[in-house]
DNA sequence: GATGAATGAGCGTTCATTCAT
DNA sequence: AATGAATGAACGCTCATTCAT
């Protein structure tokens, strides 16, 4: 079933105005989003908070869908920018260090915007969107496989591709389940030490048993 | 904070004609639910999928979330069911067995019907119902706690209700993704070896490092 | 445009049986009507009440409208007997015993169900029904229109019908007006005086200007 | 008991295009209520008897009683309007010319549009605008106590309250009664002067029975 | 370009009425 | 006769989208 709405951004702007009046759009698209929802995200209050009328809207944004999809898409390069920022050099260190370097990161990461982030993941109605949030998961994902490949022989895990799955789901949704019920911790070393524990425990060579 | 919508259906159904309306609502309500998320859930669509008409829908259910209450309360109890199935015993085993007895039974419990679950609780607004639709969690959580307590001498984590917390994010967390994305891989061994070595590596006493 | 739904009652109740039920929902009927209004005054509701089931009323009325007109008919034949109750030989008094009579009595048959008789003004859709309050109006009306013809010598009023009219208009109105605000003065004689003042001053021979 | 739904207008139209469609809502709010009354007026058959839809019905109104109150304070101003005209002066006037004036002022206001002064009355269910519907009849309340508290030695009734909700009763249903049933007559020199009689017999000085 | 008035399908819900049991 | 489950048109109201200005 081919989808009728269309979910490319209408034009690009060019002019600085323009790109001001997307920006404002945003914005205010990812508030209401958080306050209301995706279904009760009316394009008539976003326009209002950004400060336009819902013409001007539509000549960015040719739906509803679009302008969701560009809010997200914006969520997600912060996200992978949080991310990447001291990512390099990770590889060099030793296994527990580069863990502990790679949840911290991943905790900073899924704690930009958490709030946008849940409405995103569930609130949504699941476009088929390529672009979506998968963007950040997607460039994560390849990072850890390509980490494993390197120090395949100092770890456990054979297939690897699991393993990935696994950490990652185990991550994301230790996060998610932290910044919605328990925030305070989301900070506390604590919870780092815990989630790098277990990512150790998960990757380390299974120890002789007594 | 007094709520105005009814929740409690509006009558037991005696007759055997109303019994197979009921269910038939039930069964159509998570279908749709899952196929278009709640909001868009129309009570219109369910009572035509369930082959009856608006007025006998309220007949039964006093408003969409009485329905969807009742959905969520019949799917909790087959949780249960499936997970306590052969559940008892299962504390006398020495942790590695104890432990992937816990996540088979987890896999299965969850994916009783995954889709479902995800829509309850991602995109269900949160009525007066957090005992009903978590109800299940919070069993598994006080088994999983009082295991852990009893043998808390021979188990790193300390602090055992955020290992607790850690462990069931995780475990349900990866039976979704999975019942999502890989099903095939939700009744393999492979996945529940994993699982079983992910949660032993995070429970078991630290190993001296060499 | 002519009508569809019928108004005439289904069948005369021939037995104590039938009676006793015709006589239950037109009690419980009457009920509902002034707890709820017309349009919210729903024949499940009256049925609950009658203790009988919503198929059963609809064996003795054809409809929502038959039963309303059979309450309407039940207390306009009330409101009939309270007037007519010793109003015999109050053609043999003097005009103003007389007219005191008439306002008393009237007082007392709108006073039957006041709030009954409220909502059959106010909230019944006028039905094409001859029947309706009508019959008790009309009745009075005739009474009053012999009773002026006979005094015809002794009264001011010229056109006997209009002199009616505006009488009845008034009496009526002052009554409904003090049941619906003042309710505790319906009982007071200083308001049947007043009114009795005001029929009688309206009456009565112009007095000679000086 | 604070009030959820809101009746306030919605915005003021500036354009004359709005302008348009306010009056022809209203308009068209009108008839709908007096041909259908209040329970059966859906705003869908106002909105197509206006030639509008219901968007932007909503889009002026935030409800269906905010509609009705605009119709009810559009009324009650125009009754207001015509009561006025010429009034002052009227209490230099001895009794009979003023009584006459009043009646006449009485019958020219409750005739702008009685069919939808019956339904305001009878059938709208009372909002928590007691102040504006009766805007009209208290004004003219105040106006005949105080004429009457001025010439309280010259009239009968000692009870001035009594007095005037007697004779507003009465004439206002006179109104009613005959713009329904023989509106041919209300333009009538006769039953002006009929009415005048019944106020002047009821106000006048007892007469001293010969 | 930008505006915002206008659209109308669709929502959750009610209730007079019918008819298989 | 009596039941009550089932029906579905209609209600008040929302909101993504269009288009005349």
């Amino acid at each position: 079933m081919p989808r009728k709405t269309p979910t490319e951004p209408r034009k690009l702007p060019r002019q600085s105005r323009s790109k001001a009046t997307v920006d404002a759009l945003l914005t205010a698209a990812a508030r209401i989003l958080k306050r209301d929802g995706y279904d009760r995200a009316s394009v008539n209050k976003i326009a209002a908070l950004a400060g336009v009328s819902v013409g001007s809207l539509y000549q960015y944004f040719p739906s509803k869908e679009a302008l969701v999809a560009a809010v997200i898409k914006r969520h997600s390069s912060q996200m992978v920018d949080v991310f990447h920022d001291g990512f390099v050099g990770l590889g060099q260190l030793p296994l527990d260090q580069a863990a502990r370097g790679v949840v911290r990161r991943a905790f900073a990461a899924y704690a930009v915007d958490p709030a946008l982030r849940k409405v995103i993941l569930e609130d949504v109605p699941k476009l088929e969107m390529f672009t979506r949030t998968q963007e950040f998961d997607q460039t994560l994902a390849l990072m850890l496989r390509g980490y494993f490949e390197y120090h395949r022989h100092r770890i456990r895990p054979r297939n690897l591709d699991l393993a990935v799955k696994i950490l990652m789901t185990c991550v994301e949704s230790i996060t998610e389940r932290f910044v919605v019920h328990d925030a305070a911790l989301l900070d506390s070393e604590e919870l780092i030490d815990e989630v790098t524990t277990l990512v150790l425990g998960y990757v380390a060579e299974a120890r002789v048993e007594e």
